[in-house]
DNA sequence: GCTGGCTGGTTTACCGGTAACGTAACTGTG
DNA sequence: CACAGTTACGTTACCGGTAAACCAGCCAGC
């Protein structure tokens, strides 16, 4: 770090006067355009490499805004294992192509996703990525003004903002809501967290409940946490359940964490998994297929989810027509615990 | 999206004319600054919320480089329950500070580290934030040339490039090592994963059989897999350790998920815990405390840790005096599994 | 010998902020 | 009353790319 560090970086002049040439020709060169000669190409890369050149894609994105290789992403929590390998999905097929990504979390809050948006919309990048379908007014209005591609991912919504790629929580809850009815299980509950702001787990709840109540036996009772859909959760929204609704048979989990937490209860109480209750989670964490008794659940391709978000941005951004809502299915996995 | 929609949004110099001042005037009442009148302010204010006025971020960090709010962050991978808490400190912290991230993963590779680096330095961000301690020479250079605040993470080094936030993975061995002397385990095995390039979890695995070592009951076996870390190498890795080794007393595992996996083949398989095989982990994940059988495990303090690094980095951005290595002690939780 | 089209460049203007500096009007002061 | 200092602005230049327009030389064809 001594001052004679601190000399400005090598830009596009630097290497033009370098390899006498103009600054026009060098930023062709080194973009892979067309209209120079091979030796000029030779001259140029040599000085760029000689100089350490480091491109500044602040002025080139700001000089010609369509040049922006900036992918934001808004996702509601960091610390989630699902939403963790729905990142790396995206982050490995966008970087792969070229672009970077300004990942933020929004706590399932609408309007932390907004003011994330303000920040991120500042640095005008060439797309977004949010979770969800439920955005403020004034995310949509954003959107809508910087006029750029925006795809809905995890919860599929019949009218997007832009495009949409994922499954619909409700259908799953109505799926294992249906398979449990099939499997002779007639006293359902339900134990879910972050009750005020997690939509996605309320449509899940609400298609169970629907499923259940279609079929003569509405769903006995719930319990809903204020508090982070771990294991912790999942052991003590069991015990509290089961204290007001001794005669359950089955309970369904908000997700497999809190089903393995569940499961933990149950092993710790005495209560037989699946004799005396059924156990369903939701997610498809890895640990939930290596359980002594395999987990029901309903696993999800959140990597795919990832994957297919970042190409149906990638192809609108390259004016490919692309479809509106890719859906991605999920996959109810029966297991050993109902 | 219909055509007029795609009118450019409103700049400063709009607001300078709409509001009868200079953009100069705007651009100060803007960012709070001081040399208006509160008449002006007004005035301005109101123009910029009518005509709904987004700052370029891209504008004001290329005209100003030291205006940058962009801050890059590496981490091993996103999917990581550890590393998704530190990134969760992290963006917590840098984002009520006002600022943005930039963030990749490099898949424990220094070389794909340095080819997002060289991405990420394009954008002139103001400070990065690396995991780990090994880092390629190009990736030196790089952070040199550009200047800008560094802060690694994770595992503390003596040297570090600029800055770093940590706790030393080897001591956290040692510390298991000695602990299980302590307990009376006299033959203990390893099982870890991604051998190659972990050099985490290596420094781990080196602490702990040179303590077993110093007291005279050497590393009896290790099984290394080339797969990810998860439940699944935890249980096929302690299924071939034991084979080759079936006499072991203890296990230590490259992490909890692992050494859960591991708990779950004793299960299957009537072995004992911790009668017949004492089972430890690393990373103090929260299942590992609502098993039946609580895990011994070393719990790290993953949201203090980007916590602080988030706070040593913006204190070297705003010229305040910082330490350079800042240790952040993880804590040996003894369970119920040694 | 003139026209038109290619090849391999150059020149110019511009993106939207911010730093640095300039300045007119007012205010207090000895 | 002259002068310095402050307040509240305005002016200018610049950051480093890229798009678009322009241009010189060369060759082919008629």
């Amino acid at each position: 770090m001594s001052p004679q560090d601190r000399r400005p970086p090598a830009n596009l002049d630097d290497i033009a006067r370098a390899s006498g040439v103009s600054k026009m020709t060098v930023s062709r060169v080194l973009r892979g355009g067309t209209g120079f000669s091979d030796d000029t190409r030779d001259r140029v890369l040599a000085q760029a490499a000689r100089l350490a050149y480091v491109p500044n894609r602040l002025a080139a994105a700001f000089g010609a805004e369509q040049a922006s290789t900036l992918v934001g992403i808004c996702v509601p929590r960091l610390t989630s294992g699902l939403f963790g390998h729905v990142l790396d999905g995206l982050d490995r097929a966008l970087s792969r192509l070229g672009y970077q990504v300004m990942i933020g979390a929004n706590d399932h809050s609408a309007h932390e996703e907004e003011a994330w948006l303000r920040q991120v919309v500042a640095w005008r990048p060439a797309g977004v990525i949010l979770s969800g379908r439920n955005h403020t007014p004034g995310t949509v209005d954003l959107l809508r003004n910087a006029g750029m591609p925006v795809v809905e991912i995890w919860d599929l919504t019949t009218s997007p903002i832009d495009m949409a790629v994922g499954f619909s929580h409700h259908d799953c809850g109505v799926e294992m809501g249906q398979f449990l009815i099939r499997k002779g299980r007639r006293r359902a509950g339900y134990v879910g967290a972050l009750a005020r702001s997690d939509v996605m787990g309320q449509a899940r709840l609400a298609g169970f409940a629907a499923a259940l109540a279609d079929a003569g036996n509405p769903l006995v009772g719930q319990e809903l946490l204020l508090d982070s859909p771990g294991f912790y959760a999942g052991y003590y929204g069991l015990e509290m359940l089961l204290a007001r609704c001794p005669d359950l048979d089955t309970v369904y989990f908000h997700n497999d964490e809190m089903a393995i937490g569940g499961l933990a209860y149950c092993q710790a109480h005495g209560i037989s998994v699946p004799a005396d209750l059924g156990i369903v989670g939701w997610g498809g964490m890895e640990a939930a297929s290596v359980l002594p008794h395999r987990l029901t659940t309903t696993v999800v391709p959140t990597t795919a989810i990832g994957k297919a978000a970042a190409e149906a941005l990638v192809a609108r951004l390259k004016g490919e027509a692309g479809q509106d809502i890719t859906v991605i299915p999920t996959r109810l996995v029966p297991g050993e615990t109902a």
